[in-house]
Parts: structure tokens; sequence; C-alpha cells
DNA sequence: ATGAAAGCGCTAACAT
DNA sequence: ATGTTAGCGCTTTCAT
């Protein structure tokens, strides 16, 4: 039990009672059971019309508005999917919720939303809000859970989707819970092949969260990317911090300040892209023809900046869209599913803040 | 009831029994309200170390979690509190909800989060969700809600909080809500009087969503500021759309195809600003040279952008941060309290976007 | 067609 | 110190 608990035990002196069924039932003369029949039209049982009107009526007389905690008890059922990402401000994430409460709502269901500041104790936090049967399915954005982490969940018979490279991809296939992706690896190998193929041999790279799995694939792109066009690695143009702007604008500045800064980088988020532009005008240089940058994400503003970006679209909103119908699946499957792994496709966007590659 | 209902109704093939307390309590060879005693530390009772160690033991043999949705409706407190904005890609927002998030936390409070899109009707679809009792309490950044349609939520005795300029600023004081914003008409007005001040005579505007407080009070500021620098206000460079940078890149299109284009623009967000920035770059013009804009909102990117962000800043996630406060303030009240209204300090931001001042 | 009653899992007042 | 019990508001089975 936490903090709060005790400052609002009371309910509140506000909290004033509310009709209920019986009320209903009581003010149209019938039983309680009646109120409930006509509430959710249920289908077995004939309600002559006047009574349903007169219960109807005597709903709306007394302002009664069903209490869902009630339901939800007796039905075991929230409608509501839990959905977690590392961090709210970053608009590929929001992206991807929108797309995700597109779908939920269209099959009735809310989204509560969770953030976790890309903070390992809060993902765990929200297995258990998860646990505790606040949701009645689970869709997260992991940047640290590992696989065994999930099982209390998959043994209550929760649905989860997970959503982005994560820490368990090998025990994935195993795992009753499904799985969606788009190949990081080959996305940032194609974004510096660009890069490349452009002329640069000079690559840096803007690496997004240490030991997260969207910052190993990508870096192992780059670095695969590199090989494959015969440019030696270099540890030292390889710097970063979070995913931010500000980790990217310190970082850009770092690189450029070294005796042989690099002629183009490749920046693990599109924010970090933005923020090293910043860096490069800052210095005085001008992007893309001093400095050249590829980001990763396609958010939003990505076309809007100066100049456009160049970068990888992962079709975010799209694969909200999916992840909650796979949910969804799940939620009404006959019987219990085997996992499901999909790998979405990436598309490179060619703008101008890499040069043109032609 | 909605269209879901149906293919969950089953709870699905997977929802397996989980473990009560009534379980834990037989194992442990207690009765069941021990072992509430023990899970909430209930002061009154003193549960002798060897008994606690016992319950405790089989919670953890059994795998015992409790369950939220009877616990909230035993004691008619769901431990959520429900957020409301209209835009989940607009960082600002996020901004907010970053705030908001971190109070309620310490408090032991999740924050269910909805997204209306800018819509009407979802904002009144959460007001019901609110109603039947799936939170405690509502923070809402409405832009279409009348004060009449918070009475049934206000009846029921749950406590609102209401951020931003809104449809009812008269009708506020008399209600038993918080309200929290900036003036508005005076941030813009601040704003506009920059670009006056630097010699500009012809200032157009890139108009958020019409009809909206936020719109109509910016616009007021942006008039006011004309006439007190004796400028003629002219409709025609006053173009608009939803507060989104499509909307304004597009406005800011035809503003450069004027026959007497401005020279300066102020945009009712900072989303706005960075398209248009990104439309008079795309004209082959500079900014701020051929034409200065100046923002609204601060959010991250504003200062990482090109040329960086002039801008108004509502410390937002600061305003977030508030919110949760005064909302947290009624849930702990002993009783009922009065409206409450604040307005917050906003500051204008002078970074590059508007030309130097002086 | 309608009503009575059980019970979802929990907390808390009351009894012992 | 511990057990018994009564509900929270709802859905649903079973009787009538």
């Amino acid at each position: 039990m936490s903090a709060g608990d005790h400052e609002a035990a009371t309910g509140g002196p506000r909290a004033k009672r509310r009709p209920t069924q019986a009320d209903v039932a009581r003010r149209a003369g019938v039983s309680q059971a009646m109120v409930s029949y006509v509430l959710n039209d249920n289908a077995n049982i004939a309600v002559p019309e006047a009574t349903r009107q007169r219960i109807l009526d005597s709903m709306r007389d007394l302002g009664y508005v069903p209490n869902r905690t009630a339901r939800s008890l007796r039905t075991q059922i929230t409608q509501i999917i839990a959905c977690v990402v590392p961090d709210i401000t970053n608009p590929f994430h929001t992206s991807f919720v929108k797309g995700l409460q597109a779908v939920a709502e269209s099959h009735g269901y809310d989204v509560a939303f969770y953030n976790t500041d890309r903070l390992e104790a809060k993902e765990h936090k929200i297995l258990n809000l998860v646990l505790e049967g606040r949701a009645d399915g689970l869709v997260i954005t992991p940047l640290h859970l590992k696989a065994h982490d999930f099982e209390p969940i998959l043994k209550a018979g929760i649905p989860v989707v997970v959503q982005g490279p994560n820490t368990m991809p090998t025990e994935l296939a195993s795992m009753p819970l499904d799985s969606l992706q788009i190949d990081d690896v080959a996305a940032a190998h194609e974004a510096v092949s660009l890069l490349a193929s452009i002329g640069h041999t000079r690559i840096g790279m803007l690496a997004g969260q240490q030991n997260t799995p969207p910052q190993q694939q990508r870096e192992r792109g780059y670095r695969e990317a590199l090989d494959a066009h015969g440019i030696q690695h270099d540890p030292a143009i390889v710097l970063g911090g979070e995913f931010r702007e500000e980790d990217a604008h310190q970082a850009m500045r770092k690189l450029l300040s070294l005796p042989d800064p690099p002629t183009a980088v490749f920046a693990a988020s599109d924010l970090m892209a933005i923020g090293a532009i910043a860096a490069v005008h800052n210095a005085g240089l001008a992007v893309p023809d001093d400095v050249a940058v590829v980001g990763f994400d396609d958010i939003p503003v990505a076309c809007h900046v100066h100049p456009p970006l160049t970068t990888i679209s992962q079709f975010e909103e799209n694969i909200g869209r999916r992840a909650a119908e796979m949910l969804f699946e799940r939620l009404s499957a006959d019987e219990p599913m085997n996992g499901r792994l999909e790998v979405l496709p990436f598309k490179l966007i060619v703008r101008e803040s890499a040069g043109l590659s032609c």
C-alpha cells in the first residue's frame, strides 16, 4: 500500500451516493434484475415495451449511471487495455498509442496509458498493476523486461503484445504472447548504406540508451553497413545518450570538436537527429553539406524541420493498430493461442538531411 | 453497450482462476479477514509476527495478488485519476501529462489517459466514463465542453481540474472545480508586441482550431497588440487550421503567395511555427530575415529546430504538477471546497526565429 | 414475464 | 488476537 491511500480513504466528503439499479427498480416498481436486463439488452429475456419504458424513464429521472467497477467484478472483464511506453514525450510512441487507441475504441475498450520514463522499475510496477486485474490485456514497448518477467501474467492467462525490439528475441517464439517489430538491423543498415553510397567514409553514430535492444540492433546494423562498404569502424565516433534531443546535441558537439570529425551521422532516433542538426547549425556548419544526417522513426515533425529529415519510417501508427488487433484476437480466441512474431515493413524516406543519393 | 462486448464476454479461454484471500487464508489456517489485515497493515489490528509470517508465506507460495477491482468496489476508491487531452501527439500536452503523472504516482495513484483527437464527442464520452466510476477524479484540457456539461460529475462529488482556456471562464468561479491557466491574451499580446517592436508592421497570424478558447484568446491578444502599436488589422493574413504542422505549412504557403505577404507571423502553437518555418524555407526564403516567426508553447524541440523558436513558455510540466496537486487537495478535503482559479505565469522565450529585438 | 438469490473478491464493523 | 458477517453494485441462474 502506498503513500496516498489514507488521504482519500474517506472517499472524500463530497462522494455522494449515486443511484443504483436497486433505486431504479424501486422507482419503476420492478425487480432489480429487470433493470439489468434492459440495461444489457439481454437477448434471452423479452421485456415488454411498456415495462422497458418505465425502467428507462426511471433511469433518466434518477440520473442513473451504471457502476463499471461492480460490473467488472461480476463479469471479470474490465474493458480496459493497458498500454505501456518508455517515453510519452516522444512522438514516435504517441503515434503508436494513437493507432492502438483507434482500434481499442472500435471494440468498446478504453486504453489506460502508462509512461515508464525508460525506467526498469516502472516497467515492473506496471506488470503488477495488470496482475491486479486493472486491465484485460497488455500492450507494451519494453526496454528492460526479460522473458521470465512475463510468466506470472501469462500464467494468469492475460493476453500480451510486445512491440519493438526487446531483450527476449529467442524466447519469444515459445511464449504464448505476440510480438511486433520491424527489422531494426536491416533498417539501420539501409540508412547507413545510403550515407556510404553518397560517398561518406567517415560516418558516426548518435547512439540511444545503452544496453537497450533498439540501440543494440541499430548499432549492429550500423556496423554491418560499414563492413559491407569496406569502411573501418571507429568507436570514437559513436556517442550517445538516451534517444533524446539534448543527448544528441551534446554528442554532436563533441563529435564536431574531434580532430577528424565525421562527415555524416546516423542518429538512433529522429529526436536525436533534430538535436544533432541544431548542434551542427550552432557550430556554423550546414546540413547536409558539412554533415549529413539520417534519423530513425519518421516522427510527424520530421518533414517539417530544416532540412527535412531523411529517416526510417516504421509506420508506427499502423503498428499500434496491428498490436491492438492481435490483442483482440487473443481476447476473443476460443482456445489458448501460440506465440506469434510479426515483422513489419519499414521504409527509408529520403528527404534532404542526408544530401541527395544520386 | 458497444460492439466489442461479446467477443470478450467469455473472459477468454485462458482466464485462469487466480488465488484469492480465501485461498491464502485456508492455506495459512486463519480466517480470511486476517489476510486482509496483514495485506493492508491495518493499524487497529495487532497480528502476531508468527501468524503474519505464515500468511505472507502462503501469499507467496500461492502467488497471490490482490484484486484491485474488488477492492475498489468495496472501498469506493479506484486510485485512478483520469486525464484528458485533445491531442496526444502534441508534445505540449504530453509535457502536461508528465507533470501530472509524477505527482499522481507519489500519491499512489495511476493515471488513465484519454485522447480526444480534438473531438467534442470524445470529450463527452469521457465525462461518462468518469461518471461510471472508472476514476476518482478528472483532469481535463477541454476544447468544447460547456459549464453545464460538468454538472453531473460535480453533483456526484467527483473532483475536477480544468486546464487551459475554456468555454466557461465566467461560470468557473461559481463552480466547485479548479481551473488552471496562463493568461493567453497577455501572452499573445507580448509575443506580437515583440514582432512589432522589431519594426514589423505587417504581421500575420497562423490560427489554431476555430471556435476554441485557446485560439480565440490568442487571436484577441494578437489584435490588441496590433492596436497597441497602431497597426491596422488585416483579416486576409490570419489563416489557420488545427494547431498542427500541416495546417500551418499550407497556411504559410498561401500567405507567401499574397501580393503583399506578411514579414512576420505569430503562430498559435509551436507545431504551427515549425510547419510555417518549413514553408518559408521551401519558398527559398529565410527565417527570420525574410519572415520572422514567433510560436506558442515552448515544446521540447523548440530550441532544437532551425532557427530555434522564439516562443511563449507555459511551463506546462509545471502546470501538470499543479493540476495534480489541486486535485489531490480536493480528494483529501474534509469538506466541500469552492472553485479556485489559478492563473500561472508565462514567459516569452527569445531565441532566433523572430530576429533580435534590440 | 418476473422475481429471488447467489456470489464476484474484498474491507471493516462487530462479536468473541 | 481472531473469527464472523455484512455488504459494495452488479450479472445471471434458477424458480415461479
